[in-house]
DNA sequence: TAAAAGTCTTAAACTAGTTCATTTTTTTTC
DNA sequence: GAAAAAAAATGAACTAGTTTAAGACTTTTA
């Protein structure tokens, strides 16, 4: 992907919420860094800092914690068009709890924590932007939250397929798994049910 | 409570994050509802649209939804100090699927819909603050949904003891079960298996 | 293109959590 | 402050999901 494509795609996200002129999205994807990470390549892991917040323009990574027993928890997957990171620990420039695990050839866009917060005081629009994206993203997460709670496995399975038609076929049942917060050989037995019905 | 101890609150609560001169502070405290809910009452029901975002001055409440079968689900409780409502509802003004109901006699401020968008009109400074706000509650909420997924039952209930000493106290063994995710029966025999530990 | 490594399937024995039913204890209400 | 209602405790029978192990299938790597 060249660099006029990916810049299209994270303006017409950001274009979602917020009007910018042709200035100000200069100024904005010059404080963006292009990164390339392979598939099996870490984008980040457990232990480091998170420098960059990310955008991904094309391909897949996992984001996940390691149990005290070493089973892996995915808390997203993120694909074209997705914001992913490690908020916290870019906020308050902590060691990072997660791993970010390229599961493609993947490109994306990184944001530094001092250019996050130079952009607010050049372009104080990003504050509303920001807004609005972290009150998306809060309220499926509370929706998730309560889900992953009280539906059954299958029922968070068949949610999954329906709400992300498109990962469903680009990860493996393994990470499927890891994601519904079951065995793989569990996933197994419900996929095979699921498509039997 | 009375007004004053009320708007000293809730402005401690918005300083930690921005600075308001003291016209700021007046025009903002100028654009809230005072609310009071008795114990049992409702501050809202689901299939209403919401019409303001909360802010708990005194009491407890807790936010649910009911599933098919009719049991309740907690999404949170909400004490002194805490923010809440339905923000799906809220910002696209579609009926909500919560329930918000006084576990104690409750009070409250309340910010409608109209005032928040004039708020950002009339004090862009807010911007920040929700942004802070949402972005601070969705490390938790992203945590949690993990948590909720990976950690047993005991381990999740251990770990609302250790985050909410306060509030584990204030509320029934039955809701803190809707919160956790079981039934009020396995929630009694881990509270008796934990204490005998 | 063969070998190695990883993923998927199946099945049997097990454990965490549910359901249903009953009794005791606490809280609410008049 | 007695009666009613709700919450909590206990136990037995059940179900969803785990664990372990082994074989089949796919993908990666040299």
């Amino acid at each position: 992907m060249n660099y006029k494509e990916s810049h299209t795609l994270i303006l017409d996200n950001i274009g979602r919420f917020i009007d910018l002129t042709e200035l100000e999205k200069q100024k904005y994807i010059s404080l963006l860094t292009e990164i390339e990470v392979k598939k099996k390549a870490f984008l980040m892991q457990a232990g480091e800092i998170t420098r960059y917040e990310y955008f991904i323009t094309k391909g897949c990574l996992k984001v996940y914690t390691l149990d005290e027993e070493g089973a892996p928890h995915i808390s997203m997957f993120a694909v074209e068009d997705y914001w992913t990171g490690d908020m916290a620990s870019f906020m308050d420039k902590e060691p990072s709890r997660y791993f970010i695990k390229a599961t493609e050839d993947s490109e994306l866009l990184g944001l530094s924590r001092a250019n996050y917060d130079l952009l607010f005081q050049e372009i104080p629009k990003f504050e509303r932007f920001y807004r609005i994206l972290y009150q998306r993203s809060l309220v499926s997460y509370i929706r998730r939250s309560n889900h992953g709670i009280s539906l059954t496995a299958e029922e968070r399975y068949i949610e999954f397929k329906k709400k992300y038609p498109k990962i469903v076929n680009r990860i493996t049942q393994k990470d499927l798994a890891g994601y519904i917060g079951i065995t793989p050989e569990f996933m197994s037995k419900i996929i095979s049910k699921v498509n039997r019905m």
